[in-house]
DNA sequence: CATGAATGAGCGTTCATTCAT
DNA sequence: GATGAATGAACGCTCATTCAT
């Protein structure tokens, strides 16, 4: 319907939905998350035409909101591994500190109720990563490789250091100095 | 004995199940599952107690047959690297040629049906890889890090790599050699 | 408020229990009595949260409604036999009245999903009628036996005089005065 | 099938339905039955055609085994009131001995699965018990009350001292006495 | 006959979505 | 627009009964 009233309800209702399916999965019913975010069970549709469709949304607005941390300060003249590596570290942190926005958009980016178009809009919120990635390998052992691959490399690593960061805490910057360090050498 | 419990019955559910799951993901309904496998709708709770058990049987199997898969015709004489690629080479062979049992895998395995117990015991079925994983990097750059790391970087790159097997089959050869490349610059 | 919980449903849903009790058991599907009651399947759940819940909750109502009944007229001034030929008389003529009402009681009764703290609060509502009795035995052969025991003959004379009462209309007042002076003499 | 084999099987069948029904009430599966009594599943109907039948003979068999209990030892000569006596305490002493029996046999009572023509035969075998009563009202205030009402209230006085010589076990000898004395006020 | 796997109708309950207020 | 009751399709699981062994 257009555009709903209060941004305040639709961004509650966000909230509430990635803190129900981190609880519950996303079989979470809609009630539950409605009452989470203090709105009427039926308002929920008032903003979200379906339940896939709130999924869809709040997949996207993850990912935004990750990437858009991964480039905070980012300094475009830096050195090319100064900029992977700020890069890196923003996204890692971003990670450790929003764990439950993590794993919300796992568990989105895993499910078939987001559409192929969600996830081609989610991949361009990292456009710019992917100019770093792409100039960073242009050179390396996967100068011939697909980007899609590239950067399915680049996840993969990122996941893994993300979980164990998560994991063991103590050694947190450590990992992520791993992780980078494995990054970097596939790459180049 | 009256009629005894047929493994044949058993392994179509498990079959069943895995084409199901990839077509109409974990939601599937049992029935659904009973009927693709031509048995009476009850008839899966006498192989299955509950759908959760199903799947988590399912995992198992999955994952061992992705284990031995990988295994196979490994000489433990050979040289290490080659040894690694024999097994990678395998693994990404069983994705290509299981695409349904790996995708059905994935799904499972983000599933919170499945028990930590589940997961334990999938572990072990790889131990044997593992044990190449540890003595591959053993000198390398990860050779302070956690192996729990290691195995998920690797798993991370197995994941990257089969995805583009599969989608430009063309080109198959080419990515499994790139994952592996990969993942030996990783580890050495 | 959107629209309210409706009372009307309610009781509605509730004489469609006893109905359906009567002619098919406790076993009745929760489907047949909302059908009964004219409300869909789910709506049910809505006033009760379980089948268990409708139940307890029926016979509560339905000993209420009977004790009740019981008790309408009754003048405490006049004479003790007076008072519980008085209640006595009410009581045959709720259950000549309402048989079904009586039959899904006794089903109720006997039905292990009615818990025992819904029975004492049945209890409770017979109170009134428990204290004439008290009166009535306390210089009787009875008046060294436990109340409950007392309770249960009356109620035991009181289902035989009942189910008399019923099954032959014709002399339904003889049955009822029969059953009172055997209580009489019982208790006195 | 005429007749099954082995009679030992079959009344295995009815005990263990007896023990079963006291703790699971009669929607106890067949199969639970069938294992308590030690059976096969399917065996369960080579002695009773379906669920109801073993349900019917058993509250036959509960009745009968009753009735005898009671009848034991009735010396025909006695004076009435002494064989009156007589048989209300072996009936009290059969319900206190075997309250299992006495709690499935209620159960069943109370049970639509449980035939007419079963509740009739099962009244046969309380014949001689009827004589008594018939003979000790007949100069009582019952004497133009039907007989079924005057057996309705003598069963009503059993239950209810029943209850409670089990519930208070301490005192059962005097609660059977307070029972017989309601029951013999009653009639004569 | 004994066994226990096979069958499939049936049930209580849930939940996305709609709609009366 | 907000609310929450109403709806009914759908699902996992049970269980009396049948039947292959």
């Amino acid at each position: 319907m257009a555009r709903p009233r209060s941004e305040d309800k639709r961004s509650a209702i966000l909230t509430a939905a990635t803190r129900v399916i981190v609880t519950q999965g996303l079989s979470a019913p809609t009630a539950v998350i409605a009452r989470d975010a203090g709105v009427a069970n039926g308002s929920l549709f008032t903003y979200f035409e379906t339940k896939a469709d709130l999924f869809n949304q709040l997949y996207l607005e993850l990912k935004a909101g990750m990437a858009s941390a991964s480039l905070e300060g980012l300094r475009p003249g830096a050195e090319l591994r100064t900029q992977v590596s700020h890069v890196w570290t923003n996204w890692m942190a971003w990670a450790v500190s929003n764990p439950e926005k993590r794993r919300a958009l796992t568990q989105l980016g895993v499910s078939d109720e987001i559409t192929p178009a969600t996830r081609a809009a989610g991949h361009k919120t990292m456009t710019a990563i992917g100019d770093l990635l792409e100039r960073s390998r242009a050179n390396g052992p996967l100068r011939g490789a697909p980007m899609g691959f590239v950067v399915a490399i680049m996840n993969s690593l990122a996941e893994a250091t993300m979980d164990f960061m998560v994991q063991d805490p103590a050694n947190a910057d450590k990992h992520c100095k791993a992780g980078f360090d494995a990054l970097w050498r596939v790459l180049t």
